[in-house]
DNA sequence: CAACAAAGCGCG
DNA sequence: AAAGCGCGCTTTGTTG
């Protein structure tokens, strides 16, 4: 570990110590609930496989492998659906074919999409369910351990169970794992995050004239990319392509993809979630009627054509970097050639990285661990915060740019608004570097409901000992009051206690 | 048999 | 120069 300054010794040694406060509380788990869920898990995964098994694609996987074939090899699936089955391979074949859920959606078989499923539920069994229930105390808790010495990034790690990774994209699966993990006896549990963390870390560094703009105004920036990656208008942008031009784009281009793998990215969910236009057209029609008709081969070396969507994304790429954020993409170019010429750098939170780093690492890796920095210098706070002040919440899990905490109804207000004071007001104040305003964002779990319950809570609408409607826009930060709970001005509407942005 | 690698997938 | 980054966990496949 090589923490540089002083300031940074500090903020892991502290750091450590507030995690493994976290560990010792640990996470309550609902036994009887996860028991049943296993049952019924189980009985799922038997369903479909007995389903594969009646399917004719079985009768002819039996036919190749006898004896030896199972429907978990996928060696076997690989040579079943491409080499006897027939179906076209997506790739160029080098080793053994690449059998994963990206392959499996675009062949669009029925099969394929059970085996999917069937996929889903093992994980959720194997590695959620059974692992979670294996490191259950006789207390009835879990606790989890966490490491700020593994990450290269100076970030932290999860293991036994590891909390950083419970599923939750996929509503379904993301539902039964966290049905069963619930707040202990009249407490709730609370999720407070950080809006856009890396985002607004990386503007403190690249300092993009524009994204700060954008940042500042709350500007909705994935639209644009939207409107390049499938050519519509800016009224046309509905939400479902927002956040696919979001994930596979926008973020993907900021932590260094390239046009032709976020190409074959988009042309997959495009297919996949047969994705419309606001008009309700599917896209590809849409894009033929753009003069669009086909992907493209999007092969490393291969040349780029006119009417492919290859050619759309690598248009779309230009306008990002060259249009849009110059500033941020001269930046990576200049903090890279610094790195080169002296073999190391050091991130705006006091920590040195020694190489050696690709373009895309050395760029990355200053952001990823100065965002979670930040969420660490605040984890410490709230955790000084709860014994100065003799409450009873207990901090739970800590999740990249998360807090996760067992609050007991009591002080449910008191938590929101104070954690709310220190990510938007002192953290900024702490930290100079900071030049975005920092946003928190709460979803708090209802009296006798589960982590899957959680909903959104209006931050604004929170003051201490109550709750209340606000008439006008107020700042997020102060709730409108202008001042900060360490009765300094507020430093995210400077004290106006109005709304920013 | 154990130890390790690779594939795959969960999260930010 | 490389072709998104970081992690942990489970399963299958390989090696000695």
């Amino acid at each position: 570990m090589k923490p540089t300054t002083p300031e940074a010794y500090k903020l892991f040694h502290d750091g450590t110590l507030a995690l493994s406060r976290m560990e010792a509380h640990g996470i309550n788990i609902h036994t009887e609930r996860l028991a049943e869920t296993i049952v019924s898990v189980s009985g799922q995964i038997d369903t479909i496989a007995k389903e594969l098994h009646d399917s004719p694609e079985w009768e002819a996987w039996r036919k190749r492998f006898g004896m030896n074939a199972e429907l978990g090899k996928r060696q076997q699936l690989g040579i079943l659906l491409f080499d006897i089955l027939g179906h076209t391979y997506p790739y160029e074949k080098k080793g053994d074919y690449t059998v994963d859920e990206k392959v499996m959606s675009t062949l669009n078989l029925e099969f394929c999409n059970l085996y999917v499923r069937m996929q889903k539920l093992l994980k959720l069994r194997s590695t959620y369910l059974l692992g979670i229930q294996s490191h259950i105390t006789p207390d009835g808790l879990v606790h989890g351990t966490y490491s700020l010495t593994i990450p290269i990034t100076y970030r932290s790690s999860a293991f036994d169970p590891n909390w950083q990774n419970v599923p939750i994209r996929d509503p379904e699966i993301g539902k039964l794992i966290r049905r069963c993990i619930i707040p202990r006896e009249e407490h709730q549990l609370i999720e407070v995050d950080f809006k856009g963390a890396e985002v607004c870390v990386a503007a403190c560094y690249h300092k993009d004239q524009r994204m700060l703009r954008y940042i500042r105004d709350g500007y909705d920036m994935h639209v644009g990319s939207a409107m390049h990656c499938f050519l519509i208008e800016k009224a046309d942008v509905t939400k479902e392509l927002r956040q696919h031009a979001k994930g596979a784009f926008t973020f993907a281009a900021f932590y260094g993809d390239w046009y032709k793998s976020m190409a074959v990215g988009l042309w997959g969910l495009i297919e996949k979630h047969g994705l419309k236009t606001k008009q309700g057209i599917p896209m590809q029609d849409h894009l033929r009627s753009r003069g669009i008709g086909r992907r493209g081969l999007c092969a490393p070396k291969g040349d780029t054509v006119e009417g492919t969507y290859e050619h759309v994304i690598q248009k779309a790429e230009h306008w990002l970097w060259k249009e849009e954020f110059t500033q941020y993409d001269k930046w990576k170019k200049d903090w890279y050639a610094e790195y080169q010429k002296n073999g190391s750098f050091h991130t705006l939170t006091g920590f040195t990285l020694h190489g050696p780093f690709s373009k895309n690492d050395a760029c990355n890796y200053p952001v990823q661990g100065s965002a979670f920095h930040c969420l660490l210098w605040c984890l410490i706070e709230m955790t000084k915060e709860i014994a100065k002040q003799r409450k009873k919440t207990k901090l739970v899990a800590q999740i990249h740019d998360s807090i996760l905490a067992d609050v007991p109804t009591e002080e449910v207000d008191w938590y929101l608004a104070t954690l709310n004071d220190i990510i938007t007001c002192r953290l900024p104040e702490a930290w100079k570097w900071i030049i975005t305003p920092m946003i928190a964002e709460a979803e708090v779990v209802p009296v006798g409901g589960s982590w899957f319950d959680k909903e959104e809570v209006n931050l604004g609408a929170i003051e201490y000992g109550h709750s209340r409607a606000i008439a006008t826009p107020a700042c997020v930060a102060c709730a409108g009051s202008g001042t900060s709970t360490s009765g300094k001005p507020c430093t995210p509407c400077k004290g106006t206690g109005l709304k920013v942005g």
